[in-house]
RNA sequence: UGUCCGAUGGUGUAAUUGGCAACACAUCUGAUUUUGGUUCAGAAGAGUCCAGGUUCGAGCCCUGGUCGGACAACCA
């Protein structure tokens, strides 16, 4: 018998959706969409939204599209259009037909724009940008009125069309709304609808001179598009009363979308910012936006990441209107959950030892059979070579070890996965001091599923030296050691950058099934933390990240 | 001297007629374990920003404060 599930409470705009439905609002439609700038790549805050946004439309049933609110020809660039296409694909979400562009609107928006203007609710304003700054007031200042603001219908038409045609240099001219200059809402006074820019658009390239802004774009391709619920940001809440009164210009029908806002996501040891994750690109302070330490969607993605991973994160963080800061450790147990089910274990010694068993014949290569990952029988067993010469972890071993450690120190036995109990007789060190390798002797009645009940307190995991292949692994550690890195007023927030956020590995061991791997593999490197195959990897040459090491108790209390 | 929004363990989110403040992460114990992983069992941690009010009963309703955030780009 199917449990009933335990009914997981809604967040304030599922219950907003659902007393839609119930009031037969949009006829019970849902229909949502994700609309970003295509000026930058998408990032873990923009996953919550699309989880939100895709999450929401599936919830109920409805339908979601992804809209590229592509306005501002200065910044955006058709690498960010495919860029996002890709991640938001990764992540698991398909859109509504087409992908959608603000920019596919354009002819319908500029002749709202000329409606306005006829009605006499918009007006062409030659005042200089610092100028219209000026006489906007402040929050807690009225502003004035342009001494433009008054000119005709006719005349506002004629220059409008004269701006279209190209008429006018940049700043020149501008076209604004007729609305309130002392509005306590800074949006209402004036919001400008229209500016000149003589600048090629990715997509429309240069039929237009003049763009139509966010504000007077966004409610309006919302309703051409017949989304129900707008769905956005917190600091767009201001902008509501705007987003309303455009609507209520072209409206004629019962039908009408309406914005809600929600709190965007911060992470704690990150910033969040399109503007500050270019500058780390720009100035090569990461490789690139898909940088394994960058909280990208394809920085997590080549970090090792999995989509399910960060669409279950993104539920466990929930949606509410105040302000948050999401502990990574969420994310990291995320990632951590999904591929402690998926993953399989192979063995990989990062910083190799030599163990030579003295009384194991010599050239003899044993198989031993190994299962692929304990939490999923289906995944099977694979073989690893077993000889003389064996290489383990540098940590573990120690000349003299304290209390409680469980792992090979002199005269001491432990367990090396799958095989043998060895215990160590002997330590050869170099001239320096430095430990060279370890002579050990193997118990040979001890080999695993012989059925040997000998108990030893330690596992090891272990390369055979003879067969073991070599691979360069990049160890990955937070970006920043600061908290909250971009919050600070009177620092940058690159002052904070971890100087050893990157460390790379050349002398590490693995085990040889590992030449078949692919990129963006998923593995869990035996006792040590889930990595995954680097796009970097060549034939000759294999490349590991480490996406976040195993929870370690022992390691914790023994810093 | 404005408008809008918010305030619940360390963090995030719940508490849906006003009825024992719950879940997850993080932290700490213990058990199991051929991964010091996983799993399991358990502990600790908030009395809900403050002051009043309504009520048998308030995190929730009312009033007044306090604190925090957003808003003055020809950005989105």
């Amino acid at each position: 018998m199917n449990e009933p599930k335990e009914e997981k409470s809604l967040n304030f705009i599922e219950s907003m959706i659902e007393e839609d439905i119930r009031n037969k609002k949009h006829n019970g439609d849902v229909y949502t969409r994700f609309p970003p700038e295509p000026n930058g790549y998408l990032h873990i805050g923009h996953a919550k939204s699309i989880c939100l946004n895709f999450g929401l439309a599936q919830k109920y049933k409805g339908k979601c599209n992804l809209r590229f609110d592509d306005t501002n020809p200065e910044k955006e660039e058709e690498e960010y259009v495919k860029s996002i296409l890709e991640d938001v694909k990764w992540l698991g979400f398909d859109w509504e037909g087409e992908p959608k562009y603000a920019s596919d609107y354009f002819d319908q928006l500029y002749e709202w724009a000329e409606k306005l203007i006829k009605k006499g609710k918009a007006y062409i304003d030659e005042l200089s940008a610092d100028e219209i700054a000026k006489q906007k007031g402040s929050p807690t200042q009225a502003g004035q009125n342009s001494p433009f603001r008054e000119r005709s219908a006719e005349e506002n038409l004629k220059l409008f069309r004269e701006m279209k045609e190209g008429k006018y240099k940049e700043g020149e001219k501008i076209l604004r709304a007729k609305i309130d200059m002392s509005s306590p809402n800074m949006h209402m006074r004036d919001p400008i609808m229209y500016r000149v820019l003589h600048k090629s658009h990715h997509r429309t390239g240069d039929k237009w001179c003049i763009y139509p802004m966010y504000d007077f774009t966004h409610g309006q391709s919302d309703y051409i598009e017949g989304i129900t619920h707008s769905i956005c940001t917190l600091e767009f809440e201001v902008h509501r009363p705007l987003y309303d009164w455009f609507l209520d210009q072209f409206i004629e029908t019962n039908y009408r979308p309406g914005q809600t806002e929600f709190a965007r996501l911060n992470m704690s040891y990150t910033v969040m910012s399109k503007r500050k994750l270019l500058e780390l690109v720009e100035e090569k302070l990461v490789i690139g936006w898909d940088d394994p330490r960058m909280p990208t969607i394809s920085g997590l993605r080549r970090r090792g990441y999995t989509p399910e991973s960060i669409r279950n994160f993104s539920d466990k963080i929930g949606v509410a209107k105040r302000d948050n800061v999401i502990d990574v450790a969420l994310l990291e147990h995320s990632v951590k959950e999904d591929l402690n089910k998926k993953a399989p274990r192979v063995m990989a010694v990062l910083d190799p030892i030599k163990v030579i068993l003295k009384n194991y014949p010599e050239g003899k290569t044993e198989e031993i059979e190994t299962i692929n990952n304990p939490e999923d029988e289906s995944m099977g067993s694979r073989t690893l070579p077993f000889s003389r010469e064996i290489y383990i972890e540098r940590n573990d071993f120690m000349e003299d070890p304290p209390n409680k450690y469980f792992r090979l120190a002199p005269g001491r036995e432990v367990r090396l996965k799958s095989a043998y109990i060895i215990k160590c007789e002997e330590v050869i060190k170099n001239e320096k001091g430095e430990i060279e390798e370890l002579i050990c002797s193997y118990d040979p009645e001890t080999r695993s599923g012989s059925g040997s009940t000998r108990k030893v307190k330690g596992t090891l995991h272990w390369v055979s030296a003879a067969h073991a292949i070599n691979a360069e692994v990049r160890l990955y550690d937070r970006l920043f050691n600061d908290e909250d890195p971009g919050g600070k007023k009177e620092q940058d927030f690159k002052d904070f950058l971890n100087p050893d956020s990157l460390e790379i590995l050349t002398g590490a061991k693995f085990e040889p099934s590992l030449n078949t791997v692919k990129p963006f593999e998923n593995l869990q490197f035996q006792r040590l933390g889930y990595f995954c195959v680097d796009p970097d990897s060549t034939e000759d040459k294999l490349v590991f990240n480490r996406t976040v090491p195993l929870r370690d108790t022992w390691g914790k209390r023994h810093k």
